[in-house]
DNA sequence: ACAGGGCCTGTAAGCGCTTGCACTAGCCTT
DNA sequence: AAGGCTAGTGCAAGCGCTTACAGGCCCTGT
């Protein structure tokens, strides 16, 4: 591997300037950064990231915390995430934080202490104390998407309001026997989203002067095969039959629409379907959704990171812990699930 | 921080010593390791990896090349990859390989060269030859998976025998007018896999002495829309019904059997569809597939190569340039949309 | 009893950069 | 005209580890 050192030679220059020119810190006249540049490129040199990181403290480098790399939604996250860091040069180093106790900590004992980043990108993860705790005492820029994290800068939608829009959608189409498709209690670690789901539901139902209707809920497990299940409870239910459905993901909502086709329901003349998220299959199911832009989400945190991390008063987003979420935009598509109540 | 140098003046000896017995490297008798061992956890000491790498050239850590985050079947064998990287201690540095030309290059040319990993895992990419060159004249143990690859060390499955074990299954059961929904031909950019598994399905039919029959094959686009299409054309058809499909895809699968049953076909009892990948979506559709294990790729891939790093004769396996590639496993898996015809 | 050879440890020389400091030269103030 | 600035450059001291080398010790075989 070349080093700078024959990168000076050829250039005619000392390894401080080559350092300077190639880093753009310091003063470096326009001829000789001009000769710099053209020798690195002749030997085709790249800074070694070990020796600038040792001498500088700076890595080019960030870590990115996620749950899950096989669940749709945070592919996207992360992809929006890798495609921004890397437009400014930086690396990202991947830490998948499974269930796993033992294995979470090491992440945050080990992994993350080896000063191999320059700052922590968190997504949709749920950290406890202890871990939000270490991960502060790492001493660089954390930023979580999904929250909120009471002691983390944090970038997240307002899952209240999310669920309000889809419902008031259905609301405004004359519905009024609308039913809910959240997540089993045992789903709520995840930042209580489900929670704020069903109470953006309730919320709008309540603006509209309807009594929320026990009946009317039904937990899954925010999958399609979930929210098939919870469909065909809902729809096969002596009595009480919704005339809409809000189901608190799309894929959930995607397994209500395939349980309603298999009852023979029409989609949407018989039964409105709105869901959540904004995935991909949406579109093949024409599913009215409100869509949270994932892909943006991820571009945004890494972008607020660099910031943070490249801002000259690296002191002043840092002291704002507990400050509210930056609350990110989501926007309800309307498509072909969704229908004017007919009477 | 805290340095090696507190850690060896905690534990009473020097610094070669503390990083001897937290390496294990050389050799450290046992009460001083404990001693070494319990400074090292007391302060929280962690070695930096950086000024380790510099000293060591050693990184603990792999680059990992993808095309997309965002698409089920490179996620999994991302997911395999990362858990069996981290239990062996190594951090995972992403790279996201876009169509871009010149994003590409920065990353070949520049982020890999930084010298930053210890080892690069290039995951179902179709590299061009300079971008393979490039990858060999970094000095590292590369792997592919998914391939063939000429130059590097591949691990792929048999594409060509997958599609025969699919289509074989369908043979089995008695089809014989059996349709296929491979790639429209510039999705063949992946390694040939559609034209692969196209290969199969033909060979299969000719092993039954069937010949090929150019209107029962449809091209889509891997995705479940895509199938859905496709298979409304080889259903909605004139004349030549098939009995059974081959989907080239668990997704295009999944899409027929949306398409045949908008179509008022009973699958299995109509119509038979079987696909390839082994889809997670493929449980919940009771979808026949042929799976290739996606997560157990990327694990194999990982030790693979960790083995490779660590192995003492590193020469060895790395001389093999244009072997063969090693196969992968796949298996058939038979659930409810596959069914003997009935005449 | 003594050479030979492990085992264990310390000393110190780097690994390849970055950057504080020193210095020079030119330019601007006053 | 003198002092003060700033730009441009080089010198050299690290950054925090790893490891070759050397030395001391103890065990073994003959």
């Amino acid at each position: 591997m070349v080093s700078i050192d024959e990168v000076a030679r050829l250039a005619g220059v000392s390894t401080a300037t080559v350092s300077r020119a190639l880093s753009g810190r310091g003063h470096v006249s326009g001829p000789t950064r001009a000769r710099v540049e053209s020798a690195a490129k002749t030997l085709g040199y790249v800074v070694s990231s070990s020796a600038s990181s040792l001498a500088s403290g700076r890595n080019r480098n960030i870590g990115v915390l996620v749950p899950f790399l096989d669940r749709w939604f945070f592919s996207m996250v992360l992809s929006g995430t890798a495609a921004a860091l890397m437009r400014r040069g930086y690396d990202i180093t991947l830490y998948t934080l499974t269930a796993d106790r033992e294995q979470r900590r090491t992440v945050f004992e080990t992994f993350l202490r080896r000063q191999r980043v320059d700052g922590v990108l968190a997504i949709s993860i749920e950290l406890d104390e202890g871990e939000t705790v270490r991960l502060r005492e790492l001493g660089l820029p954390v930023i979580a998407i999904g929250g909120p994290h009471p002691l983390l800068r944090t970038l997240a939608v307002d899952d209240v309001e999310l669920a309000r829009l889809a419902t008031a959608h259905l609301l405004g189409l004359g519905h009024r026997e609308i039913a809910h498709i959240g997540a089993s209690p045992e789903f709520d670690v995840d930042f209580h989203i489900p929670t704020h789901r069903r109470q953006g539901f309730e919320l709008s139902l309540a603006d509209a002067g309807i009594p929320a209707r026990p009946e009317l809920f039904e937990p899954a497990d925010f999958t399609i095969e979930g929210g098939f299940r919870a469909a065909k409870q809902l729809l096969g239910r002596p009595g009480a039959r919704p005339t809409a459905i809000v189901a608190a993901s799309d894929e959930m909502a995607i397994g209500a629409l395939l349980a309603a086709r298999e009852l023979g329901y029409r989609v949407p003349e018989d039964l409105s379907v709105v869901g959540i998220d904004g995935h991909e299959l949406g579109e093949f199911f024409r599913l009215t959704t409100v869509d949270q832009f994932p892909l943006a989400q991820g571009e945004r945190a890494a972008d607020a990171i660099l910031d943070e991390i490249e801002a000259p008063d690296a002191a002043a987003p840092r002291t704002a812990q507990g400050e509210q979420p930056t609350h990110l935009p989501f926007e309800l598509i309307v498509r072909g699930t969704t229908a004017r109540l007919e009477r």
